[in-house]
DNA sequence: GCGAGGATCCCCGTTTCGGGGGAGGGCTGC
DNA sequence: GCAGCCCTCCCCCGAAACGGGGATCCTCGC
């Protein structure tokens, strides 16, 4: 896969300086090379992608990142753009595609796949939830108390409550189960 | 969609007695020409394909429910076989299997498309909860105190916690979010 | 006809939740 | 450098949920 992504942007025109099998080596590369244009999966272990591009930012302000992933939806994109990503392509995108992004993203532009661009631009009806707001629903989705979450996540079960009344706010939600049924439903959390 | 059904049928050699639009008129003409077979969806206004099913056993022991829908899962999979249906074909495979399927449950057998046979067979993690388990999770998913889903209902607050209960003991769950959660995620509620 | 399972209801003491409030520190982007 | 957001923690109150128990009734299948 890898492979072939590479032969296929080098074919087209692109030079291809370096490639990556995680999001550390990704990182080191990216510092090292300081390329135009980082293409990056979303999914990797350990540093996935989104974290790559949240430090691409500092070790290599000119690089624009430009995820490249198998799925993707509102909730994902819109973290995707808080973490300064430069654009945003699916894998089942024809190959065509990638090579416009990539060329988008490397004049400074900003390319967001276009079956997903069409979802997301739709009623937005989805609530922005904070990193901390979605772990604390996550672990209430898995039947923990307030003081488990607390103890999971290093914080105290007042700063728990806390996080889960926020949610609920934003959610519309009257209830804590309220708040975790309608982020599955909206796919906030999984 | 039911007209070119009942054509191709039709034209495959299968005698057409009769078509409905909804749950009613499919018990009104089920009872009424006692077909041996009655293909039937599961989704339909009024009475939905599980109900018609139910109803049918007395209506015309003799039919066999064939359920035909565009979704299925292990959960409404085996609710349908509690139900006492023939077979269930997906409306996204071919349609020889549809055919296949009439003749199968017509000559008494029982036919499962073989798409959903597949996940059905793998480990049915998924518990079974009774109707009323799965109100009162519905109800609870959407912020519904104990109260007040007795009182949407029509039973008590008690006996409300006590199907949660069961819910949760069926799911494994430690708190009522989690089992929301769980029934969510393994589709047993919508 | 008898058992299994579903649906219904109840009690009681303990814990947690829902809903207010306030408050300080830190990073970040403009 | 300052506003804005996020993270963190704390207090109070009344209401609701929890845990675990038991109990009755009815229907359906064998």
């Amino acid at each position: 896969m890898l492979e072939a992504v590479a032969e296929f942007l080098a074919v087209s025109g692109i030079e291809v300086v370096a490639r990556a099998r995680d999001g550390e080596e990704a990182l080191a590369r990216i510092a090292e090379r300081q390329p135009a244009v980082a293409l990056v999966d979303v999914r990797m272990p350990g540093i996935d992608g989104l974290e790559v591009a949240r430090r691409a930012r500092r070790a290599a302000p000119g690089t624009s990142i430009l995820l490249y992933t198998g799925y993707g939806d509102r909730a994902v994109l819109a973290e995707a753009f808080d973490a300064g990503v430069g654009g945003f392509v699916l894998k089942e995108a024809p190959l065509d595609d990638l090579l416009r992004a990539v060329r988008t993203v490397a004049a400074g532009k900003t390319y967001v796949d276009p079956v997903l661009a069409a979802s997301a631009i739709g009623p937005s009806t989805a609530p922005r939830l904070t990193p901390r707001e979605r772990d604390v629903l996550r672990l209430l989705a898995d039947g923990l108390s307030n003081e488990e979450i607390g103890k999971e996540l290093f914080i105290s079960a007042e700063t728990v409550r806390g996080y889960i009344r926020k949610a609920m706010d934003k959610l519309g939600a009257d209830t804590r189960t309220e708040a975790v049924a309608a982020a599955l439903r909206q796919n906030l959390i999984a």
